[in-house]
DNA sequence: TGATAAGTATAGCTATGGCTATATTTCGTG
DNA sequence: CACGAAATATAGCCATAGCTATACTTATCA
């Protein structure tokens, strides 16, 4: 499994290797918020979409497009978004590794909600590695 | 203190938060640098600030242009770049904040070469609050 | 000292990810 | 069913951050 959801290749140094992961950051949100609005209300609508990214329309509607040219999502004009098989199985990663993260804050002591808030930013760099790490601690093999 | 060093005001949700965040990381980054070159080799020079940013000489003279125009860092043209006291300040504080994310992450169990790739995506989206939680594990007032 | 090498700046391109304004389509309702 | 409202798309703008190619300065050394 890639460190990244959506890497292909190991990047030269930390620098280009959290560059890469910033890429991927912003598709990883969206696949996850269009898998939640499908879930809750049976599709994903740009205004929807729009209004919890707390972006514009066309805004939403650019980065849709993106994802659409990566084979994570597709729609037809003026009609919802859905994820493709590839698209719903990264949300589904991304919503596990968020879940992971926010509960590993909470667990050293972080208040719930800027654990939820610094989670947003955090989750798109914690490796495998260190996601299997959080994820012994919170099961109590603590290593410490 | 604010959450993430370069922050004026609170964005309105935890999206926007991770994008404010993100635009700081690259500063925050360029102005460590900046000072370790300095301290290692008495001044700060385009070609090794691209060299250790892993970017062409051209994009690096433009982000030290950024640098100049939120004040800090000066440079002169064909000299060497330096930081302001404001930028002195932001870099080691940035440093101090690197090395308790690496040595926590350790502590979790994160073989360090892992600890330090991760830890330069995640540095720049821990709270002062999380940061202080995870210093506090790191004294060994294990909250687990 | 003056030619060349090394370092820096500038021009100009790309893509991303924001935005507002406006056109277009769909939907709901009188 | 047709019209107005709501939703979506499109056009066109901005800044950032990357790149290559090239111009210009500085520095070195024969």
């Amino acid at each position: 499994m890639p460190d990244t959801f959506l890497d292909k290749d190991t990047p030269a140094n930390r620098f280009a290797r959290a560059r890469e992961a910033q890429a991927a950051a912003l598709l990883e949100d969206y696949v996850e918020m269009i898998g939640d609005l499908t879930a809750e209300l049976g599709e994903a609508r740009v205004a929807d979409i729009a209004e919890r990214m707390n972006v514009s329309q066309p805004t939403a509607t650019k980065s849709i497009a993106r994802l659409k040219r990566e084979g994570l999502a597709t729609s037809r004009p003026y009609r919802g978004v859905f994820l493709t098989d590839e698209g719903a199985r990264l949300a589904d990663r991304v919503r596990a590794r968020h879940r992971t993260v926010v509960a590993f804050l909470v667990r050293m002591g972080v208040p719930e909600e800027i654990a939820e808030l610094d989670a947003e930013g955090i989750e798109h760099h914690v490796s495998q590695v260190t996601l299997s790490a959080f994820e012994a601690v919170l099961k109590g093999e603590d290593p410490a």
